[in-house]
DNA sequence: TCTGGGGTCCTAGGACCC
DNA sequence: TCTGGGGTCCTAGGACCC
């Protein structure tokens, strides 16, 4: 038998967590740019808001039902989600983070005519030690686990459910439409009505060869999860395979150097994320969009992708990358609203390269690089003013492990200014990005 | 005026090989 | 008239997920 524990409203519970005035009012929480709405409390969900809704189409509704608004805080919903996989660790040896707020739990050690206290338990605890209440559905399969969550979260009293090959399945999958199966979206669903199947129970009893041609081997992976014969593992490896880094502007950009300095921006983060999960990147693709919402405006959106002769976790290396590929799809006529990279083909790190390490973080950008026989690096920071056009300020080269580093950024204890202070300092100026690279 | 960001997997078809 | 057959690898695009 598998768990699905999911929690419940994530970030708004993360939210209420540090602020728990917030409990028992609407709350919404706002994506970047404070554009759309992406979380939401039951309360936010009574009034009709839905998901993913551009906030500005629903000002007045919020402001007419005092719906709190937070704009998002990843980091601190990173931090929370930590911590409720690790106490849900407690419980299990085997799970799968399926994503920041879900986990699949391995129970074949539980006793099965205990299921329902032990889930009890576990829910009581995660609450206790982290605030986070949460949902759990049980079933002989993950896609099943999935469905039984979804009706804990509607119709259970207490936030469990356990499904179990039954009339009661036979009877839920009848009632349930195609769409709240895992796996089944719009499309696919569409699709299968036009061959007659028009609810999971007709999904389940259909030839999975049929909906295999129809929908492909994932559709027929469906059809036997729902008999409760497991066609998708638990998988408990979670190095990523590529990494995004990409955002909307505030404003529309359509010079290059703003471009750059978003690019550049990207990277950095992407490759910080990179050899957080010890990785080391094959290849890189960038894209830029003009704002398709903007219909009257003149549409853009192109990409580019390469390919490394060396894979590489080189920050300054892969941002010089960017540059290039910016040059082969830039183009000047246009009003761009969101760029992106993605580093793919991601291997581990076997040889453990560490090359530069470079962040961005309040204007600062700091390579350190690491130089071989020595166990502690260097590297060089320098604040940057606000625009790539504008020169450089200061430079400051210090010396510090790629850990220590880390530390610094995150926690600054007394150790860590001590190190950027024992530095010395130059002034840098340079208007020109190849320098600062050089440099590097 | 204002519309998110980050992932995975599968397939068809082309390139290439023997 | 007759014009092989079988295989692998790569990639773009499309589908889905949170």
């Amino acid at each position: 038998m598998y768990a699905l524990v999911d929690c419940n409203n994530f970030y708004v519970s993360c939210e209420r967590v540090f602020n728990p005035s917030l409990k028992g009012k609407p709350v919404v929480v706002l994506s970047n740019n404070d554009g759309c709405i992406i979380a939401r409390s039951n309360e936010a969900k009574a009034l009709g808001i839905p998901m993913g809704a551009p906030l500005h189409l629903y000002k007045e509704l919020i402001k007419r039902n005092n719906v709190f608004t937070h704009s998002s805080n990843y980091t601190l919903y990173g931090d929370m989600s930590a911590r409720v996989m690790n106490s849900l660790s407690y419980f299990v040896p085997n799970m799968e983070i399926y994503s920041i707020d879900e986990a699949f739990l391995s129970l074949k050690n539980f006793n099965i005519n205990k299921l329902a206290d032990e889930m009890s338990e576990i829910r009581k605890l995660i609450y206790q030690w982290t605030g986070i209440p949460v949902s759990i559905g049980v079933g002989p399969t993950k896609t099943l686990a999935k469905l039984s969550n979804k009706i804990a979260k509607k119709y259970s009293s207490n936030g469990i459910h356990i499904l179990t090959i039954s009339d009661q399945l036979t009877q839920i999958l009848d009632d349930m439409k195609l769409e709240d199966i895992w796996g089944i979206s719009k499309g696919w669903g569409t699709r299968l009505k036009s061959i007659g199947i028009n609810n999971p129970l007709q999904l389940q009893q259909a030839d999975p060869r049929q909906i295999r041609k129809l929908i492909s081997v994932v559709g027929e992976r469906i059809v036997y999860e729902l008999r409760g014969q497991s066609c998708l593992m638990l998988e408990e490896v979670v190095n990523k395979k590529s990494i995004t880094v990409s955002r909307s502007f505030g404003n529309m950009i359509n010079d290059k150097d703003n471009l750059k300095k978003a690019l550049a921006n990207h990277v950095a983060r992407a490759t910080e994320k990179l050899r957080y999960q010890n990785s080391i990147s094959g290849g890189l693709s960038i894209f830029i969009n003009t704002d398709r919402f903007r219909k009257q405006d003149l549409q853009y959106s192109n990409g580019a992708m390469i390919t490394f002769n060396e894979p590489t976790n080189n920050t300054a290396v892969i941002i010089k990358e960017s540059f290039k590929l910016l040059e082969s799809i830039y183009r000047p006529q246009y009003n761009y609203k969101k760029a992106g990279v993605i580093l793919l083909d991601l291997k581990q790190d076997t040889k453990n390269i560490v090359q530069n390490e470079c962040f961005i973080q309040n204007n600062l950008f700091a390579f350190t690089k690491d130089i071989k026989n020595f166990s502690e690096g260097s590297g060089i920071c320098m604040n940057l003013l606000d625009d790539i056009n504008t020169k450089i300020g200061k430079m400051t080269l210090f010396y510090g492990s790629q850990g220590v580093q880390k530390q610094s950024r995150k926690t600054k204890t007394e150790k860590d200014e001590w190190r950027m202070r024992s530095c010395y300092k130059s002034p840098f100026y340079t208007t020109n990005w190849n320098d600062l690279l050089k440099v590097s």
